[in-house]
DNA sequence: TTCTATGCAAATTATTTGCAGCACT
DNA sequence: AGTGCTGCAAATAATTTGCATAGAA
């Protein structure tokens, strides 16, 4: 049974091949590892596969509540999923070329549960994204 | 002159009745100050004017390009948009009653411009929204 | 008169849902 | 037979655009 096969059924989800193979898209996709639903289904259908984009919206919704994969909503007008690797983790998106950076910072981390907390709140979740550029000089 | 008109004049906008309405909305808008087109559509209604939703739009767009107004994206599906005030601030948005509560932070600030320069980059804009909850305990 | 601004309806984009059929138990 | 899963088309929701008209300079 392959790695994919126990993460779907942990989830509670049956083994499918839709549902395979976005996984396996999630998973393959080294580099930018933020897709788009489109950016799945374009994968989908370029790897002969016939899937409907709405079955690849519903699976990437069942992933999030599964806690598989990650929404995120940077200022695109779009939601981007990538594979939930368990570790929190921020964005820096490049503004020229859309590449996008994972970090994470121990002091900003601090600091935000701190003033959350000063004002009487507790922190859900939280949303930080540098959108930068590669400097020059 | 008003204070409006002169506002909308600096931006290159010619002062008409819709451009008026929506920057007094905006800036009466003391509670939650982050509206969006829509709450900014039916508070015309209330008001008796009438202006249609696409010219909303439009305007929100114009007064966004002059800098006049922040357009900010939240997990929410929708834009909501809040007068500039100059000042760049992060928000805290309780996700029980949708509350926004503004804040900044120095040490979050300077840490964030040394990891996109550690990293090669230089920071255009940066988002960081925290999803909160009032404490109980 | 010329150029900008606006309302309304139609168009777009991203995403969701209804439904009939197929697959697995 | 029953329940879950899928594709397709239709439905929504948010936002944008085309166009003919109304207004201001």
């Amino acid at each position: 049974m392959s790695l994919q096969n126990k993460e779907l059924r942990k989830a509670g989800l049956k083994v499918t091949l839709p549902r395979l193979k976005i996984l396996e898209i999630l998973e393959s996709d080294q580099s930018a590892q933020h897709l788009s639903a489109d950016d799945v289904y374009r994968e989908l259908l370029a790897a002969g596969e016939d899937v409907g984009l709405a079955t690849v919206y519903r699976v990437l919704t069942q992933f999030e509540s599964a806690g598989l994969v990650i929404r995120h909503n940077f200022e695109s007008g779009h939601s981007v999923f990538e594979l939930s690797t368990g570790e929190h983790h921020d964005h820096m998106v490049c503004i020229d070329n859309g590449e996008v950076i994972e970090f994470t910072d121990q002091i900003i981390e601090e600091r935000q549960r701190k003033i959350a907390e000063d004002a009487g709140y507790e922190i859900v979740d939280h949303a930080l994204t540098l959108y930068v550029r590669k400097m020059v000089d």
